[in-house]
DNA sequence: ACATGCATGATACGGGTGTACCAGGAGAAC
DNA sequence: GTTCTCCTGGTACACCCGTATCATGCATGT
């Protein structure tokens, strides 16, 4: 019937641009105007396919959480043991190549806006984090039936250790004092002491 | 010969209602207008005392340092042994009371801040992570020194790697998906896991 | 007593913000 | 061919921002 353009094509060109600007340049850049300057199209579209500039916020950050979902799901790949898969995870997120750098300096500028509204955004935005850490917990409990990690070990503990520290690595990387290389030399360590140095070296 | 007024503390003043909003509210609620109100001085004054925003913003940003540094001491206190520093300085940094709440929302909402502007907080800003960072793995290595530390830990990484995990602790804690008495029973696992578990329990 | 200079108040200016409004073109339905 | 709905452009509004300007206390040095 209708349809003359596509409209979700439309809608993700526009939160892309959004995207853009917040990795560069940082959300309090993201105006609707500069929005739709990076887009291409004028003022009045951004206006027409998101509504108000909290939706464009919030449909924008939903994207990115599906890029870093796609992303880990490409590195996990047809690793099946799970030190490989928790390595994959905790690696992919570190910000060592364009793309991770740019996702995680994306998320970096909406964790402060999430700090701000107290609960607005918290649905949206807080899940990812508690299931990923579940799904941690998982593979290293397999690991740890396989043998591959101390009986003693609280897995739920470690893999919300493990999430941190690579959250928090993120941080310092991004803040300019360590490299990315740094970042994952410091998190292989910390695997190697949970699972083991491996034999080769 | 001048100096109706005391300008420190007037400048204190000013700052301090900065630091107050930027925790309620977020940095980007800090207007010069706003800080004035909070402070209960006029806008003219907070021009008069620091001549441009970024002044402010600065001046503030080394007041919440030596405010952290104060409460670092604080919880220190007497202690001498290295495990009982290394449990106070990064126990300390978590949000787990009135005060560490605080001052972590609001380097929380200092750091996307950091993010945006590449270079002019940098030196002022990048320094106390590092330092920390070496302080920290002094005391290891004093630790590792008296047997209380496994002599094949390496020692540098070890600490990277707790700073680290405590800042993404404190992130999720901020962020609503922890406790602070959980973040800081995840602390206290990774430290048994360091030094050994204690005998009593 | 008077002039000097610090401290403060009120207000203006230019610019950027999110949003709202009005108008017009284009294709489909009848 | 007319009408109607979807889509798009231009622009205006009200507000807030950081900063600058003008004017005025008011205490002190001489």
């Amino acid at each position: 019937m209708t349809a003359k353009v596509d409209h979700e094509e439309r809608r993700r060109q526009i939160a892309e641009a959004l995207l853009r600007i917040a990795d560069t340049q940082g959300l309090q850049a993201a105006s609707m105007r500069a929005v739709a300057t990076e887009a291409g199209v004028s003022l009045r579209l951004v206006q027409y396919y998101f509504t108000t500039k909290e939706g464009l916020l919030l449909d924008a950050l939903a994207r990115l959480g599906t890029q870093l979902q796609a992303r880990m799901e490409q590195w996990i790949g047809p690793a099946r043991a799970p030190r490989e898969v928790v390595t994959a995870v905790l690696s992919c997120i570190l910000p060592t190549d364009a793309e991770s750098r740019r996702i995680t300096r994306t998320y970096a500028a909406y964790y402060t806006l999430v700090l701000g509204d107290p609960e607005v955004l918290e649905k949206q935005a807080a899940q990812p984090p508690a299931v990923l850490e579940g799904f941690l917990a998982k593979q290293l409990r397999a690991a740890q039936r396989a043998g591959e990690i101390g009986p003693e070990r609280d897995v739920d503990t470690v893999a919300a250790g493990l999430l941190a520290m690579v959250n928090g690595l993120g941080s310092s990387v991004l803040g300019g004092q360590r490299t990315g290389e740094q970042a994952l030399a410091v998190l292989a360590y910390h695997l190697d002491e949970l699972f083991g140095r491996p034999a080769a070296g």
